[in-house]
RNA sequence: GCGGCUGUAGUCCAGUGGCAGGACACAGGCCCCCCAAGCCUGUAACCCGGGUUCGAAUCCCGGCAGCCGCACCA
């Protein structure tokens, strides 16, 4: 018996949402294409995931490279982390951790792995074997960056990075203040060792990242009572280790009460609730889940992953929302010597008092030679109590100094400090663009049973709907054809896909559009002949509304961006 | 990556050493005054590579892909 995923996938590659890649070469796992109108889909998703971070929260966007060089892995620490060292037996082929062979072998790169694996005299745990030479799995893919393979390139396993390693600009460009939120859409890649679960696991993929940089004292949302009273069902750690299922909390109490860390997580867990709910998928199959303290990254200061419920793999990720703290950007930092952080200015400027240890180099130079320096810099360095005795005593490599009290003279004065360097956090919102399209198509997926026969239809929003607008003339008749076609003109004129078809008897056709999303039909009939009107056809409960042709543009227009319902229009036109 | 099962038109299935079939879908036409059901015609497939054989979709070996289990999944 068929199950959901294999009904959702039927329709999805007969009718041209998603195809497995390469399939006249037979294929390849973890490779997925999209079709005409999984394309149009995706595009719509991905623009209504502009319209509410970019458009709504004021994010601006950018694009990186795919490629990202050596030193960005480096510092991110996707080369170290990414990579398992393997050793092949060159006896019975058996592959094995080659770290795990040794004792107490930790953060150290591979031809060191090398050189101990060899000089231990470790063998094949299997058979006893000779071992080859140690090599790296990463689970990044890996190019060449011009001729020769001087210059490592790797393609990007997150979007992420490619914002961090701007971070100069991307501050100076929001005018070096915090906070601010930059997002990407794009590819990233993963090569997986095994993937399976169709385009639920692929090694090209689509991500949709923002990083949002705040002051990592200050992790309110100005905006945060707009979701505070919302209820969302969480998961946080404790309750899953009891075996418990998510419960609805208050968002505003579940920061009060610390499980989840703090406002602008919250705001971002309800925000990408709303998103994922507006985008169509069901209430009932979603939740957050925190992770658990084992599977979060060692730098994350908090994790929260949006979960759907599927049929046949259960709960899945979909978007994980993390507090990167600032993990990354100190990482950055310290590869590459810049300063990566934040002047902020504090509400009131504060008084500070600094001491100023002043040392006389006019005595003290003549009296130390060379040494002077040194000796200096150690007074500098006393405590307040011992510059203040008569004569002040300093060890300096391992010999011992005597001066004057009166070489040293300590000035306390009063500055005022305007504000201070931070380095900021980042809350991180990664949404993982196939597994929502993949889930969007399985919630959406409907089947009635309409005079003894099913009937497949995709509840998709008419926003993400890849056609959203459909002409059908009742009969292929001259008369009937020429309105509709003029209609599809209007329509497209307008800006709307719409497409025309005249196959065959209208049920069918009606039957066509239900199964690829189309939330609404316009059918010329011969009352169009008489009175100029056409009726509209809703796909969802199959009822139709008569129209006047010269309000067809204003109705499709909003039907499609949603700002009317098909009850709205059943209230202002005939009803048939 | 390991083990099990599977691979035939777009989809689902039959064919098990000797001309590759059906249903649905699709295309063209007829028909059709609102929900896949009528008629005619047409397009369309043996996962890939090697072997055995006079002859392989069928038997054997290898690969690839899918499903299930294990492993992996910062």
């Amino acid at each position: 018996m068929a199950d959901l995923y294999e009904k959702v996938m039927d329709v999805a590659k007969r009718r041209g949402f998603l195809w497995p890649s390469f399939e006249i070469y037979g294929g390849s796992a973890g490779f997925y294409d999209y079709g005409p109108l999984g394309t149009g889909m995706k595009r719509r998703l991905e623009s209504f995931w502009r319209r509410i971070y970019c458009i709504e929260e004021g994010f601006h966007e950018i694009e990186t490279t795919l490629i990202g060089i050596e030193s960005v892995f480096d510092a991110s620490g996707h080369l170290k982390c990414f990579t398992d060292p393997i050793v092949v037996c060159k006896k019975c082929g058996e592959a094995f951790r080659a770290d795990h062979l040794l004792d107490g072998v930790r953060d150290i790169s591979i031809p060191e792995i090398d050189k101990l694996v060899k000089s231990s005299g470790v063998v094949c745990p299997a058979c006893g074997g000779e071992l080859g030479d140690v090599e790296e799995y990463n689970l990044m893919f890996s190019t060449h960056i011009g001729p020769g393979s001087k210059r490592r390139g790797y393609l990007r396993p997150e979007t992420a990075q490619g914002i961090f390693t701007n971070f100069e600009r991307l501050l100076r460009f929001y005018g070096g203040k915090l906070p601010f939120g930059i997002v990407q859409i794009g590819k990233a890649f993963r090569n997986e060792i095994s993937p399976r679960q169709g385009v639920i696991r692929l090694r090209e993929f689509t991500q949709a990242e923002l990083e949002l940089f705040v002051h990592p004292n200050d992790k309110k949302h100005p905006n945060f009572d707009r979701f505070s009273s919302k209820r969302i069902p969480l998961l946080p750690a404790p309750n899953q280790i009891k075996g418990e299922d998510a419960v609805e909390m208050k968002l505003k109490d579940a920061v009060e009460n610390g499980i989840i860390a703090h406002e602008v997580l919250g705001y971002h867990i309800a925000l990408c609730w709303d998103f994922l709910i507006r985008a169509g998928l069901d209430p009932k199959k979603l939740r957050f889940r925190q992770h658990l303290p084992e599977e979060m990254a060692h730098y994350a200061a908090d994790c929260w992953d949006a979960e759907a419920l599927t049929e046949r793999f259960g709960w899945i990720e979909l978007v994980g929302i993390a507090d990167r703290t600032d993990y990354d950007i100190k990482a950055h930092a310290l590869k590459s010597g810049k300063e990566l952080k934040v002047f902020c200015e504090y509400k009131k400027p504060k008084k500070k008092t600094i001491v100023d240890v002043r040392v006389d180099m006019g005595k003290l130079g003549p009296l130390f030679k060379e040494e002077s320096s040194k000796v200096a810099d150690a007074i500098k360095k006393l405590p307040k109590e011992e510059l203040e005795k008569d004569k002040i005593k300093v060890e300096v490599d391992g010999k011992t100094f005597e001066v004057d009290g009166g070489v040293v003279e300590v000035v306390q004065r009063e500055i005022e400090v305007k504000g201070e360097k931070v380095t900021p956090h980042v809350v991180e919102p990664s949404f993982g663009i196939d597994r929502i399209m993949y889930t969007l198509l399985e919630h959406s997926y409907y089947e009635d049973f309409v005079e003894g026969e099913i009937r497949k239809v995709l509840k998709l929003r008419p926003k993400l709907a890849p056609i959203p607008i459909a002409v059908l003339p009742l009969m292929s008749k001259p008369e009937l054809i020429d309105p509709a076609k003029k209609i599809v003109h209007e329509i497209r004129k307008s800006g709307f896909m719409c497409e025309y078809d005249e196959r065959g008897f209208i049920g069918k056709r009606y039957r066509r559009f239900d199964e690829i999303g189309t939330p609404y039909c316009i059918t010329t009939d011969y009352q169009t002949l008489e009175d100029d009107t056409v009726t509209i056809r809703d796909r969802d409960t199959m009822r139709q509304v008569r129209v006047p042709m010269k309000e067809i543009n204003k109705v499709v227009h909003n039907l499609i961006l949603e700002t009317w319902n098909f009850e709205k229009m059943r209230e202002r036109y005939i009803n048939i």
